[in-house]
DNA sequence: TTTATTTCTTAACTTAAGTGAACGAATTCA
DNA sequence: TGAATTCGTTCACTTAAGTTAAGAAATAAA
């Protein structure tokens, strides 16, 4: 499981042995259950989350909706905007199926970082990587329609289809479950006659 | 001019006197026309932008279609994810006003960060704190209308619906300018009637 | 296993966005 | 200045998403 963390890393920087164990004896690891909630709206928190195994999900509560904007799952990292901004959550983050994380905190990051200047740069590249990343996703979701996204979805991500109930989907493609059903039905259609 | 750049730093990291010098020793300042463009689909590129004066465009062109998805004004700034990607742009950056730049690319980033590891820390702030503040964006755009991200804007961003067409701006909330343009009606139309 | 709850689909109807076209206003260019 | 282009609005029509409601299917709980 180590082994997943560390592949991980090595995208960025390489670590000696030394380093490898000064982070292991940190011992952040940490397993949840499926359903269990790592952070509430409303909630403070420091917390950053990287997922070794499992899926977690985030959602705001509107109106009394929930509204799915993410889904993080194996070798994918979470640094809650709250935890940047120090405000309160504005939304929550709850797993969806039994997972296997870690979990670190700024004050570990700021020791980690102080200690190793390798770390600071990892962050930095890391941070630049999901923004870029980021920007793109944002980009083609402005850029297409809810059935775009949906077959877009479908091509870069079909693990999430599988493991995802699908009006969470819904939220999570900016439409409403029913919306998706039909549209899921207009595809098979075309795909026939 | 330098003022807007040093009040902009100053809220991640403090510099001394020699290491303001080093950075205006740089000479990074550029200026633009209204209508230059600075980076071109299928360039390579590795700049970063800081925006002093004026505003800067991001679009694609789809299907012979000019698809605006941000826009980048005083103290924004961007480095584009063909720069961290090192891939070709999918996309154009152009300057919808004159435009006064800090223009730097990886190059210099990486002599100044290894100079200076207080430039390093101030990059993974700023990354981390665009990608929490596009984070909300993106997660604001999921869950509402065109209707409310219109509204939406006029609250966040008054000076962009004054300073930019409107048929960029209807991309800019992903729909279409006669759509904008009904809407914006429709929203007159309440609050008269 | 039975019951309860959640999830997904379908349908009818409403609302709003996409499309194509026309026209005046504003801006740009020669 | 006059011509040409771009820009914003309006309209009629099409398409698709939102809404409300009902029922089937799948899942979880007792």
């Amino acid at each position: 499981m180590t082994k997943i963390l560390f592949d991980f890393i090595s995208k960025y920087v390489s670590l000696t042995e030394d380093e490898k164990n000064a982070i292991l004896s940190l011992d952040l690891f940490r397993s949840a259950k499926k359903g269990s909630i790592l952070l509430n709206e409303g909630q403070k928190s420091n917390e950053s989350y990287f997922v070794l195994k499992g899926c977690i999900r985030i959602y705001y509560l509107i109106d009394g909706e929930e509204k799915t904007t993410a889904f993080y799952t194996e070798m994918e990292a979470l640094t809650p905007p709250c935890v940047i901004n120090k405000t309160p959550s504005e939304y929550y983050v709850l797993c969806i199926e039994d997972t296997l994380l870690l979990v670190s905190n700024s004050d570990i990051e700021v020791e980690v970082n102080s200690k190793f200047p390798k770390f600071e740069v990892m962050c930095r590249m890391l941070a630049e990587e999901l923004l870029a990343k980021q920007r793109i996703d944002f980009d083609e979701f402005k850029n297409s329609s809810p059935e775009q996204r949906y077959l877009n979805l479908l091509q870069k991500r079909p693990d999430l289809i599988q493991r995802v109930p699908q009006h969470q989907l819904a939220s999570y493609l900016g439409i409403k479950p029913q919306s998706l059903s039909r549209l899921r039905a207009r595809i098979l259609e075309k795909n026939k006659g």
